[in-house]
DNA sequence: TGCCAGGCCCTCTTTAGGGCCTT
């Protein structure tokens, strides 16, 4: 498969639109089934962050203080993006914050794909009780890698999950290799229709 | 003062409601 980079942040809420920043990124690429390489970097985007979120993440205010601008680091993060496509545990978190702070940079930033390991998750593994990253990790036997809640933890074990999934289908479905865009297909399926795609999936190998 | 997101998914659904998941 291409290359994918692999995006967590953490922020100090839950929505943008509400005036939500990110404090920390992290993101790893993968390629051929191995990261390669990684990023990763407090931000001061101005806003802080209220003591709860702090007991959750263990990002205190004195740690954005002393970091570098959310605009550089963000302008650091596009560039080692590139144009790979991008994947997240639910993506729809991590996309709205990377347009949101990307859009606060002066020079524009392709759009990239977000792949999502949480949807991904419930196609591929329906049983399990519950989709948290770290309980997936934990299910697939994954190695957990650091202070949970911290960003490169996250992105290492977002990293791990994506390629669990791709082993998985290629092994359940006997393929090969598998396209990043074979799996935002079938992260847009509604469960029921997931044979139809490997169905598709076997056809077209 | 009191409130505060949003998309996906399931079901005792579809003229809706509520849980999950991210911080």
């Amino acid at each position: 498969m291409e290359a994918v980079a692999v995006l967590d942040f953490e922020t100090t809420g839950l929505s943008p639109a509400q005036g939500d920043r990110a404090t920390e990124i992290a993101i790893t690429r993968i390629q051929d089934g191995v990261v390669t390489d990684r990023f990763q970097s407090l931000m001061n985007a101005g806003r802080r962050i209220p003591a709860e979120i702090t007991v959750l993440t263990g990002i205190t205010n004195a740690m954005i203080a002393s970091a570098p601008p959310a605009s550089e680091v963000m302008r650091a993060a596009a560039n080692f993006v590139g144009d790979c496509p991008l994947v997240a545990h639910n993506a729809a978190f991590d996309r709205k914050f990377w347009l949101a702070e990307l859009a606060r940079l002066p020079v524009s930033a392709p759009p990239a794909d977000f792949a999502c390991t949480l949807l991904l998750s419930r196609r591929v593994y329906p049983q399990f009780s519950s989709h948290r990253l770290g309980a997936v990790v934990a299910a697939l036997g994954l190695p957990a890698a650091g202070r949970a809640h911290r960003a490169m933890a996250d992105a290492e074990m977002a990293s791990h999950l994506w390629m669990q999934l791709q082993r998985e289908l290629c092994e359940r479905y006997g393929v090969r290799h598998l396209q990043f865009a074979h799996l935002m297909a079938l992260q847009r399926l509604s469960r029921h229709r997931v044979p139809e795609w490997a169905k598709a999936l076997a056809l077209a190998s």
